[in-house]
Parts: C-alpha cells; sequence; structure tokens
RNA sequence: GGGGCGAUGGCGGAAUCGGCAGACGCAGCGGUCUUAAAAACCGCUGGGCGCAAGCCCGUGUGGGUUCAAGUCCCACUCGCCCCACCA
C-alpha cells in the first residue's frame, strides 16, 4: 500500500490526528448521524475518525454502564453465575471434575501432570458422592496452556451471553468496521484469515475504547464458480454454495472473531436478492440503467459467455477448454457509472490510500480537450475526440476503426474488397494481439474522403486497428507531425506531414525537434524525423499563426484554449472531456444470480416487474450446463410473464446481474439482514453509517471499491442513502502467498488449511502469528515454522500469569521501572492499533513480557506495579488473543469479560525516563556515551560530554570546533 | 511507452522529526535439565581483523547536502504492481 511504502509508522495525511505533544486524540467526528432522510446534508463532512480518546475516556470504564438489551442479559448472567470465592477453594477433587466436565476430551498432551492422575481416579471411583461442579471458567484452572480447550469454552460462552451482538445504543459513538466478505468457495484459507483476524482485533481495540462496534460478516454467494463447479461435479450451485456457507461458517468461528452473526447477510438467499433486483429497479427509475448492443467474450466451443475473469492468459482463451475466445454482440443492461466519473475522482472525504484512489483515477482515465466535427463529402458528420486542438490545421489524414458505422458508407467501390479483408482480419484478432503497442501499423484506404472544418482541406479517411472502437469515437484526425503513431503511419504509408508546432528556438538548442534542419520548412513534407510532442508557436495555422503552446493539456494550455473558443464560435466542435471509464455491463447470460427483475412486452418495450411482486425468484429446475443460452431462457415456463403496463404475455429478462452488483450494497444489509419493508432498517443506517473502516484487498480497486462508489452516489441521488460515500476510511492487507511465493490456489497445491495449524496451536497463536509475521500491508510468503515464536509466547504467558508462587520483595527501583515498560508499552501498542501497525504491537508485548519476567526475578510478584502490570497487559492482549487473555482474566478473579473492560490509560508521568544515556560522537563516529538526567539542559550534557575520558582521548588535546547536543537524542563534536 | 511502489543479516521484519542500524521473532550454534528425546530454560548469532581491549566495513549501485543519511536530493540497477496504439 502506497502510504505504507518505508515508514510504517508515519501518519498518513487524512489519519486519525493525534497531537503529539500530550498523545491526546481529538475527536473528529459526531458520534451519531442526524436522521432525516431526504433533506440533503451536502456538508456532512465527517473525517474518519480512528479514536476518540478524550471521548471515550476519562469518563470511567464506558462499558460497565450497558444499556442494551443483550448487553444487560450479558452483565445480569455475569451477577448471577455462582462465584467460587477465590480464597475459599474448592476441594482438589472437585476441582479435577470440572476441568473434566469443561474440557471434553482434554488432549493427551495435558494429562501427564504430576499428582492430577490420581484425583481424576478419585472422581471416576466415586461420581456420584460429587456436587456437579459449577460451570465456571475458575474451575478450569490448570498448570498447562491448552489453547484448544479455553478457546472452545470461552467461545461457546460469548456466543450464549451474546457478547458481541451489536445493538444501538445512542449513548455510545458508534464505529462500523467492516472487512470485505468472503466469496463462498468452500474453504477457509489463511489468505482469508489475514485481513480477518487483524480487522477483528482492531475492531476488539475499538470496542474497548467504549465505541458501540458493529463488526459483522456474511457470504458473497453468487456467482460463476458455483456454476463451474456444478457443471464439473454435477451438484445444483445451490447446494454446493450453502454447503460451502455452512463450512466457512464454522470455519469462522474457530477464528475467535467478534462478528455478530446475528447480522449475517447471504447474497443468494431471496431475501438478500429481493433488495439486489430492488436497486436494480430504483437505477432504472433513474435513468441510470438502460440496453445496448455490446460486445462480450464468447467461448465458440462451450458456446457460451464468459466474465473476463474467465477469460485467462495472455492469449484469452476460455478457462474451461482453452479455446481462445472471440467477441460477439449482444444486447446487454448497462448501468450509467459514467455519469459519476467526475465525482468519483474527488476522493476529498475518503481516506483510503493514495494507491487505491491513484488506481481508480487512472482507470477512470480522465482527458481534456475537443470535440470536433469533420465531415464526409457526403455531409455525414464525424465526431473526433482530441486533446491536440492547436494542432488541427496539421490534420493531413483521418483514421477509423475498422467497426466505425460510417466504414461502410465512405468506401469506394474501387476499394471495398481491400477493405472488407481488413475488416475481417481485424475481427479475428483477439483485443490482445491489437492492442500490442510494438505492432507495427496497418491500415487501408477506404477511397473516401472528410472534410477538415477548420481549413477545409481534403484529407483521405483510412481505416486501422490502431484505433479502437472502445475509446473516444472510433475516429481520429491523424497529425503526423505531431502524434507518434500518426507518422509512422504516414512514413509507412507516404501520407503528408505538415508542421504546426514549432518549437521555439533556445540559445542551446537552435534546433530543438525532431527534424533534421532549422532552415527547413515544415511545410515540406519528408523534413521530420520525428513527431513533436513539446511546446512552441503555432504555424501552417491560418489566424492562430503565431500562437504559443506549452506542454499543458486542456485550459491551461493557451494555444488550445484560444481554438476551443474559436471553434465554439464556429460551432464546428466545443471543449470535451473524454474518459477511459466505461458503464458498467451488468448482464451476464448465467443462472447463479439476481435475475434482472425486467419483462419485455412487444407494446410497451421494457418494463420493469411490478415492486409488490418481488423477489423474481431464481428457480431452481434448470438446465444450468452450457448450451450457449441463458440457462434462465430454456426453463419452460419461467420467462413468462404478462406486461406490467399492458397484461398481455411477455417475456422475462433472462440474464442475471454480475455479482459485483449484489457486493455492492451488502453493509447496507447487514444493518437489518432479516428486514422486510426496505433494503435497510432505516434507525439502523442512521446509527451506523457510513463505514468507519474498511479493510481488504486492494484487488478490488477499480472494481468492488468502485462499483460501490458508484453505487452510493446512484442511492444518494434517489433519495435512498444519504451522504456521497459508503465507505470512509480504507486499508488494505497484503497478499499471502503459498510457501513457494506463488499465489496461493488450489490448483497449485499449496494452499495452507488453518483447520490443522488451529488443532496444532491454538486460534490465539495463528491470529498473533498473522499480526507478527508480515507488515500487514506487504504480506508475504507462508512459513508454517513461523507459529512456533507466537506459540511459544503465549505460552510464556500463560506460565507467567499462572504462576503466582515467586512472592518476593522487588526493590522499589524496579517496580518503578517495570511500571515505566508498561506505560510505554500501552502507548506504543495504542499509537499502533490506531495506525494498524499490527506486527509492532505482537513485538512490544513480547519485549514487555521479558521485562515482566525479569521483574519477577527480581522480586515483583505480589507487588501493585506487579497487578497492574497484569492488569494492562491481558486487557492489551486482548484484542490480539481473545481467547488466553479472557481465561487468564478470569483466573485472576477478575469480573467477565476482559472484552468488556475499558482500554486502559496511559500514565504518562509513569511512562517518562528519568535517566537518559546519550551517545557521544566525534567526527560523526560514536566514541563513548553520557548518562545523564531526562530533563538535563544543553550545557550539563555539553560539559558531561567534554569531560568523559574517553572523548578527551579522541579530542587528543584539540579544542573542539563544535558541539551539537541534539535535545535527549546524542551529542556530537566536531574536531 | 506512461504511472506507482519497493530493495535493511540465512529468513520475516524493527528503527516517530535526519541522531546508537539490525528491536521482536524464526532458523542456526553452544549449554542446563533428562537414561534419552521433546518441551522448557540460559548464552551466542551482520561481515572482517584480533588472545583480548578494541579497530575497520556495513541498509541495492554511484554521487550530493549535513556535525550526522536506512531516512533528504540527483542519477542509475533490479524486483513487484497498475495502465497502455487513450487519439
Amino acid at each position: 500500500m502506497a502510504t505504507a511504502k518505508k515508514k510504517p509508522n508515519k501518519k498518513k495525511p487524512a489519519a486519525p490526528k493525534r497531537k503529539t505533544t500530550t498523545g491526546k486524540v481529538k475527536p473528529v467526528k459526531k458520534a451519531v448521524k442526524p436522521a432525516a432522510k431526504g433533506k440533503k446534508k451536502t456538508a456532512v463532512k465527517r473525517t474518519v475518525a480512528v479514536k476518540t480518546k478524550s471521548a471515550i475516556r476519562g469518563k470511567g470504564a464506558p462499558t460497565r454502564k450497558v444499556s442494551s438489551p443483550a448487553a444487560k442479559k450479558i452483565a445480569s448472567k455475569a451477577k448471577s453465575t455462582p462465584k467460587v470465592k477465590a480464597k475459599k477453594p474448592l476441594p482438589r477433587v472437585v476441582k479435577a471434575a470440572a476441568v473434566k466436565a469443561i474440557m471434553p476430551a482434554p488432549p493427551k498432551a495435558i494429562a501427564p501432570v504430576a499428582g492430577k492422575p490420581k484425583a481424576v481416579m478419585t472422581v471416576e471411583e466415586k461420581p456420584a458422592a460429587i456436587q456437579p461442579a459449577p460451570k465456571m471458567e475458575k474451575a478450569a484452572r490448570d498448570v498447562s496452556y491448552n489453547p484448544q480447550a479455553i478457546e472452545s469454552k470461552w467461545q461457546a460462552k460469548w456466543e450464549a451471553d451474546g457478547l458481541y451482538r451489536a445493538v444501538i445504543d445512542n449513548r455510545k459513538p458508534k464505529h462500523y468496521a467492516l472487512t470485505m466478505l468472503p466469496y463462498t468457495s468452500g474453504d477457509l484459507h489463511f489468505g482469508h484469515w489475514y485481513p480477518m483476524a487483524p480487522s477483528d482485533a482492531r475492531a476488539r481495540f475499538m470496542r474497548m475504547n467504549g465505541y458501540n462496534v458493529l463488526f459483522p460478516i456474511g457470504f458473497d454467494a453468487f456467482g460463476l464458480p458455483a456454476e463451474n463447479a456444478a457443471i464439473k461435479r454435477g451438484i445444483h450451485p445451490k447446494v454446493w454454495t450453502y454447503k460451502n456457507i455452512e463450512n466457512m461458517r464454522r470455519q469462522l468461528r474457530t477464528m475467535g472473531t467478534m462478528f455478530d452473526w446475528e447480522r449475517e447477510a447471504i447474497s443468494a438467499d431471496p431475501e438478500y436478492y429481493k433488495w439486489t433486483e430492488w436497486f436494480f429497479i430504483q437505477l432504472f427509475k433513474q435513468g441510470l440503467a438502460y440496453r445496448k448492443m455490446s460486445a462480450v467474450d464468447w467461448c465458440p466451443n462451450c458456446n457460451t459467455t464468459l466474465a473476463r475473469e474467465q477469460v485467462w492468459g495472455e492469449n484469452r482463451v476460455c478457462e474451461r477448454c482453452g479455446t481462445p475466445v472471440i467477441k460477439k454482440d449482444l444486447e446487454q443492461w448497462f448501468f450509467k457509472a459514467t455519469k459519476y466519473a467526475d465525482e468519483l475522482l474527488n476522493f476529498d472525504e475518503l481516506d483510503w490510500p493514495e494507491r487505491v484512489k491513484t488506481l481508480q483515477t487512472n482507470w477512470i482515465g480522465r482527458s481534456e480537450g475537443a470535440s470536433v466535427i469533420f465531415r464526409t463529402e457526403a455531409g455525414d458528420p464525424i465526431e473526433i475526440f482530441t486533446t491536440r486542438p492547436d494542432t488541427l490545421w496539421g490534420a493531413t489524414f483521418m483514421v477509423f476503426a475498422p467497426e466505425h458505422p460510417l466504414v461502410d458508407k465512405v468506401t469506394t467501390d474501387a476499394q471495398r474488397n481491400e477493405v472488407e479483408a481488413y475488416k475481417a482480419q481485424a475481427a479475428r484478432q483477439s483485443d490482445i494481439d491489437r492492442e500490442a503497442v510494438d505492432k507495427e501499423k496497418t491500415g487501408v484506404f477506404t477511397g473516401g474522403y472528410a472534410i477538415n472544418p477548420v481549413n477545409d482541406a481534403r484529407i483521405p479517411i483510412w481505416i486501422a486497428d490502431y484505433v479502437l472502437m472502445s475509446y473516444g469515437t472510433g475516429a481520429i484526425m491523424a497529425v503526423p507531425a505531431h502524434d507518434e503513431r500518426d507518422f509512422a503511419f504516414a512514413k509507412k504509408y507516404d501520407l503528408p506531414i505538415v508542421e504546426v508546432i514549432r518549437p521555439e528556438p533556445s540559445p542551446l538548442h537552435p534546433s530543438p525537434s525532431g527534424r533534421g534542419d532549422g532552415d527547413e520548412s515544415g511545410e515540406k513534407e519528408g523534413g521530420m524525423k520525428a513527431a513533436y510532442i513539446g511546446a512552441g508557436v503555432m504555424v501552417n495555422s491560418g489566424p492562430f499563426d503565431g500562437t504559443k503552446v506549452n506542454d499543458q493539456k486542456g485550459r491551461k494550455n493557451p494555444g488550445i484554449s484560444a481554438v476551443i473558443d474559436w471553434l465554439e464560435q464556429r460551432g464546428v466542435g466545443k471543449e470535451s472531456v473524454n474518459y477511459r471509464y466505461r458503464d458498467w455491463l451488468i448482464s451476464r447470460q448465467r443462472y447463479w444470480g439476481a435475475p434482472i427483475p425486467m419483462i419485455y412486452c412487444e407494446a410497451h418495450g421494457w418494463n420493469p416487474v411490478p415492486e409488490d411482486q418481488l423477489p423474481v425468484l431464481l428457480p431452481d429446475d434448470v438446465e444450468w450446463k452450457p448450451t450457449g443460452e441463458s440457462p434462465l431462457k430454456l426453463h419452460p415456463t419461467w420467462k413468462n410473464a404478462p406486461c406490467p403496463v399492458c397484461g398481455e404475455p411477455s417475456t422475462r429478462e433472462t440474464d442475471t446481474m454480475d455479482t459485483f452488483m449484489c457486493s455492492s450494497w451488502y453493509h447496507l444489509r447487514y444493518l437489518s439482514p432479516k428486514y422486510d419493508m426496505g433494503p435497510f432498517d432505516e434507525a439502523e443506517y442512521n446509527y451506523w453509517m457510513p463505514v468507519d473502516t474498511y479493510t481488504g484487498g486492494i484487488e478490488h480497486a477499480t472494481m468492488h471499491l468502485l462499483y460501490t462508489r458508484f453505487f452510493h452516489k446512484a442511492l444518494r441521488d434517489a433519495g435512498i442513502v444519504e451522504g456521497n460515500e459508503p465507505m470512509l476510511q480504507l486499508r488494505n492487507q497484503g497478499i499471502i502467498l503459498g510457501g513457494d511465493g506463488d499465489k496461493m490456489s488450489k490448483s497449485k497445491g499449496n494452499v495452507v488449511a488453518p483447520d490443522e495449524l488451529v488443532a496444532q496451536h491454538g486460534t490465539d497463536a495463528l491470529r498473533t502469528y498473522l499480526m507478527f509475521a508480515y507488515r500487514w500491508q506487504e504480506g508475504g510468503p507462508w512459513n508454517s515454522q513461523g507459529i512456533d515464536g507466537t506459540s511459544r509466547w503465549l505460552r510464556r504467558v500463560w506460565t507467567l500469569f499462572t504462576d503466582q508462587t515467586r512472592l518476593g520483595a522487588a526493590p522499589d527501583e524496579t517496580k518503578r521501572i517495570l511500571r515505566r515498560r508498561v506505560h510505554q508499552t500501552l502507548r506504543r501498542v495504542t499509537r499502533d492499533f490506531e495506525d494498524f501497525e499490527f506486527n509492532t504491537i505482537i513485538s512490544s508485548l513480547m519485549e514487555l513480557l521479558n521485562e515482566m519476567y525479569k521483574a519477577r526475578e527480581a522480586g515483583a510478584v505480589g507487588s501493585n506495579e506487579w497487578k497492574e502490570a497484569q492488569e494492562i497487559y491481558l486487557k492489551m492482549l486482548a484484542p490480539v488473543a481473545p481467547h488466553v487473555a479472557e481465561e487468564l482474566w478470569s483466573q485472576l478473579g477478575k469480573p467477565y469479560s476482559v472484552h468488556q473492560q475499558a482500554w486502559p490509560k496511559v500514565d504518562e508521568a509513569a511512562a517518562k525516563e528519568d535517566m537518559i544515556e546519550l551517545p557521544v560522537q566525534v567526527n560523526g563516529k560514536v566514541r563513548d556515551r553520557i548518562t545523564v538526567s531526562a530533563d538535563a539542559g544543553e550545557d550539563e550534557i555539553k560539559s558531561a560530554a567534554l569531560t568523559s575520558e574517553t572523548v578527551q582521548k579522541y579530542l587528543e588535546g584539540k579544542a573542539p570546533k563544535k558541539v551539537i547536543v541534539a535535545q535527549r537524542k546524542l551529542v556530537s563534536i566536531v574536531v
């Protein structure tokens, strides 16, 4: 990710504001959005807030005061749960029984503990005599860390208590944390864990900071892979998909995330796609959905259309049979996304990575220039787009794309055979062949001529495949003197070259253009050796001779600006902006997708299905094997429907929608997945939206992330949603590759299955490993060996926290240092959570643990400082390793749950160093270190440095030329 | 061709403003414990010279700015990503 290149800790420009001096964070966001739909609150400028420390802290622990029904339930439940008093431990026998009750089938690993087996035997001998132990965490105390047992135990308890239910609570600031929903491909691998586990940790962190956090999950369930699997294995796509969901749901739960499962949404559920259809209709009503002939990728062997992602490789072959894909024209539904092109280029309200913004900007590809109307000799208008209207007088020929609609009309009989042959050849070529840059340009003269509107010059019309029908207007004016492609073409086919921009001679470059000779006139063709692209003075340009042009585009160029004004006055052209961005083609000739809810009537054309008849259900009994037609078209009855206008028998649209349509609004469905009066419950919308933090892969930069922005803006204009952007803050994680450095994929066999590793190391060790092993934004190749590191660390945490035997009396200094380290770590961990720097969160916690081990050796156990250290440590551990933190928290006798505790506050006074060690450099080399008081003045430091024996030695009796004291950093002496 | 990002030990990576490079961890080596292994624990671990104290070199390459550069500037090399006959 762009902003995280070299200095991961560097602040991103729009990221949360932090006051450098105090470490305080400014609240930058209003907690709750004013409701009032319809009233356009255009100025809802909300800078992204990651956290508002002052707002959420300071008033005690906000988590104590729970108000939501679910939370109340938790609170009362926790209270009513019978508690074993720590001071009155149960007899050993009972304890062992409880262990047994809570840990179903404890792995062998924990069995051989001295003394224990005996107790267990007692239980087995006289089970009836023992009171059933209350199911409580306290009893589960065990000497060795057994992640699997505590993880499943706590997961069950959290679930039962509804600990992660997120309900509207107006007394708390909300935080909508969203992670990209998984596609239902079958198995959850580390590609899924990698964004999710750290996102979960951060959501938990936000929650501890007093936010009411919504962190939902769902499944992107429609799409081609399901259909392909169905074709391959003969399983119905629906069956395959829902079976996968079940498995993935189970796997997601083992991750120990705080997902609110009550809000799960599945895009293939009729309750979901009903609203996907409804949205289509709203866009249709807005005039944003339209039908047009368009070329699609078509496999002539499978006899079916293919989606872009099904066309593989450089030579563009069908993913199933390997046949080269061809283009075929079909009537398709489009969304007018280009209407929002300019608005989509505006990222002012977004805290998104620069990289994504750049990708979207390039993808939209805005270029400024003019559109100019040339004419055929017969008088037909030929619109062209040019970024260089200042070179209009140098247009010596025109080039049409072979598919241009006027080609047939302008072609003369003499040229017809040649033109037809060229057209046929171009049609056969794949896009890649055609667009290969290094390919020599080819073309054919049509025999026709066009009239240049600026000077009435009669210029020949050619066709060539370097002109694309898909960009601009499919026709160009060719100015060989000032365009490299046109130049090459003119040279090859011996077409005239007229210079119209002459570089201004400078003392250094008397003849700076590509012309071989400065004296030579541009009017003489062949004088130029290359096209000249730069700035200069217009020549051979009628009224504009002598006008200066610079190398800017659009109105910033005086020459271009003047010509545009002139064109507009004469009515032959106008200022114009062209985009590379295309309208969104949403038709898929496929079965497994949301039906497009439209009906075609001979008399009334296309009309939407009446909204009270939604959803248009996808029938189960279809032939989904590829036949060359949309599967729904082949269904005997499905497509028959009455015209919504006249009621006469009519035909449904049998294409389905692109799955990106489903995922464009899933964040809205999470708000109220069971709601049936609309796509979402307005109250939920008003409280939760917009998404505050969105995490996911950068591969969606120009797809999902652009579609969803378009979609939101379209819905805004339809009065359905508010605000200009759906997701305020975006953070991209990198990609986890297979151990071999290749992308993880089933076909390569380098996919690492989390299930096995969970069984081996436990979820907490895996979660923390994913956070620790890479810079989150970068990712990298998988290496299972490294898990030993975090696994060992958690075991060491366990050991230190469960062994309370080494009580001692540590000197005050030791305790003070411990406290300092704790608060320094807290400061750093807090900052790193804010900045998504997960790897240094873990390393800081590891360091602190090492310090605590030292403090234990020094006898700190039992002191207040030690207790505080333990408490803060577990709170910091809670977001990253939720299970072990909860277990140890409960073993310390603290109130359930650690996940409802308030994030601790840094005691800046305690965190402050009192003595600091400064390196002393002599001529740039470190020669000594001095220890001074942390707030020693410059003079004090200077004299301490100069009196050092070692420094004296290096000074060799000479007086220092210069002594630089960098406060709290170092001393530099120049001799 | 255009644009973006990156390059730090055997490996993953640390290094707020230009201020002790290599934190933390993996792997490796040596040791303690053990009948043994595993686990755990302790120590070493960028390179070179040296018995040692210590000295020199070192953040892709070459320059520059500075008392001081992994960090800033210029030029380059390599790698990855995106766009690409874009008119």
